[in-house]
DNA sequence: TTGTAGGCGTTATCAT
DNA sequence: ATGATAACGCCTACAA
């Protein structure tokens, strides 16, 4: 690999010039920039980012922590937070968390050890004390898909509870009595805010909610299928279930199925999050649209903004859940 | 941020001796490296990864270049190289390449800029020229879905033309001789390789193929469902459709539902890949087992193994694409 | 407009 | 066992 040395000296100039030509940082005669252009071209000198960003002290990369890599969820993140740094020529560094504190406190280490610019954190079991102090630390962070009140400026969040309270309410509102929930990992704050949801809008309709009534899934197709297991295995009755995702919500389905309960037709189905299958799925999914590729795409604009100085037309952004009525959730009173 | 210079200035030491603890490359008295590590505590001090690369050039990160951020395939594949990479603490870069060349390049480009000590490839347009010369450089590249003969010790791959000719065999095992196929954008690889196994296969069974029959989608559900809005309006008679992945699948059965022909029963599908929630979706998809996670694990098993010398119990590994039946695919003889 | 030289935070090679 | 002191490849005042 050629260096910058290589270049200025093919060229007859001091290194100091090649790299006045690489930057646009001052003026350098056409002359001569021509023959350090020529100098690189024949050289197939390409900079190290390495050495920019050392001496620099920036980067030009956006660190992102997520859960995991798979997933349509994070897919989505990501995807959003991609498509605008890339028009920008910013690249993204991504760790995942594994949900595991040591995971996501190293994950975090490591992005800022490699001088990111900036971090967008979707994290699941770090404290809000140790995002708060990080927030002060000299490294710009955004906080996705949390909402914690001493730096909310900071944080891209939507109202987890109110979704999960929406969702709920459709169910009662189509007529069901007898509802069940199938959460996430009780360990997350999302699932936690979408149980409360849940149970507000039951005490709410005077429906009794028992702690058997929720089962605690992983948010993938098989603590769908777990729950369904469960819930007949308790010979419990019901006509209806609020899920806490559209996987859990998939994987209930088929498994009902097994059971020879037709989804939509017997029972009920709520989905959360609206992802991009959730309309092709059989019945199609009622579920709460969460926009979180929007979101992404948010957070990769303020980057932009705060942190690049790239004007960014950021629309005045609040983020809300909405019911999406399909078929998965048929009304009794018909 | 604390640097190894201050670290050695409160331990009193130098700070090659810091160093030494650090990486443990020599013998370091026990009370110095006590003093050294108190030191290090004492200032929060967390090393400067830019640094450590630009002088050993290393970096303990291997780049993945993938098309996109999102969807199952990429996902499946991206977590199954973290999780192997993750054990032995080495870190990823993802760039993505949005099928088009200038970002697979610059991607690549920048993968290499950063010292990625190897680089983990699934290209789309790329040449094989192109591929086999970055081969040649100075950082070790492996090859993902793709077959390059010159470099196929290079390349982890599977046969896509069997995988395919597999698929409709199968279908047309179960009676079927009315096979439309949807594949995916033409300028991939993977789906002209699935074209070709699916037009041996019929003409293995004396059925004709005509390019009509022959769907470009975009390996999405959308994809799937513009597929069948065109067959329905060429007024095709047809009772199976064999789709070059499930995405495809899941689409076309959804929107199969709207012109009132039931999946599964009216319509025989077949998918491709078998993603996670071909078991979930209803009917049951059936489909050929495509193990990318397990595909990405070998690569990332490739890169410890002869880059960072760990060793690897690397399985003899042959992929194969492999029939799953489920329900989609109905046997018109029975 | 162009060149010189110090610095970014480590590693690594010599000495001692 | 420990300490100087060059690299590593680039940026950036400061000079010229």
């Amino acid at each position: 690999m050629a260096t910058i040395y290589e270049v200025s000296k093919l060229a007859g100039v001091s290194l100091a010039t090649v790299s006045r030509v690489m930057n646009k940082t001052a003026n350098v005669s056409q002359k001569t920039k021509l023959k350090v252009e020529k100098a690189m071209l024949d050289l197939g000198y390409k900079p190290n980012s390495v050495a920019i960003s050392l001496a620099s002290k920036r980067s030009d990369c956006v660190g992102i922590l997520v859960t995991q890599l798979d997933g349509m969820f994070f897919g989505s993140m990501m995807n959003g937070i991609e498509s605008e740094l890339t028009k920008q020529r910013k690249h993204l560094v991504i760790t995942a968390g594994h949900n595991v504190e040591h995971d996501e406190r190293a994950g975090i280490d490591f992005l800022k050890s490699r001088n990111c610019d900036a971090l967008i954190i979707h994290a699941e079991v770090l404290s809000d004390e140790y995002l708060i102090e990080l927030s002060q630390g000299d490294t710009p962070i955004y906080i996705l898909n949390r909402h914690i009140p001493e730096i909310a400026e900071r944080c891209i969040h939507l109202d987890n509870q109110y979704g999960s309270y929406l969702a709920t309410k459709h169910v009662i509102k189509a007529g069901h009595t007898e509802v069940l929930h199938i959460s996430g990992p009780r360990y997350r704050k999302d699932a936690q805010e979408r149980i409360i949801g849940f149970k507000q809008a039951m005490y709410e309709a005077g429906l009794p909610v028992n702690e058997s009534h929720i089962f605690e899934g992983d948010y993938g197709h098989s603590g769908g299928a777990a729950a369904i297991d469960y819930f007949m295995q308790q010979r419990l009755s019901f006509t209806s279930i609020v899920c806490a995702n559209d996987h859990l919500a998939v994987g209930a389905m088929a498994r009902l199925r097994d059971f020879d309960k037709i989804p939509g037709e017997q029972i009920a189905i709520m989905g959360f999050d609206d992802m991009p299958f959730a309309d092709c799925t059989y019945p199609k999914l009622t579920t709460i649209r969460y926009p979180i590729r929007e979101m992404g795409k948010l957070a990769a604009d303020y980057v932009l903004k705060d942190v690049y100085k790239v004007q960014q037309k950021i629309p005045p952004s609040s983020f809300e859940p909405t019911l999406v009525i399909r078929d998965s959730v048929l009304n009794l009173s018909k």
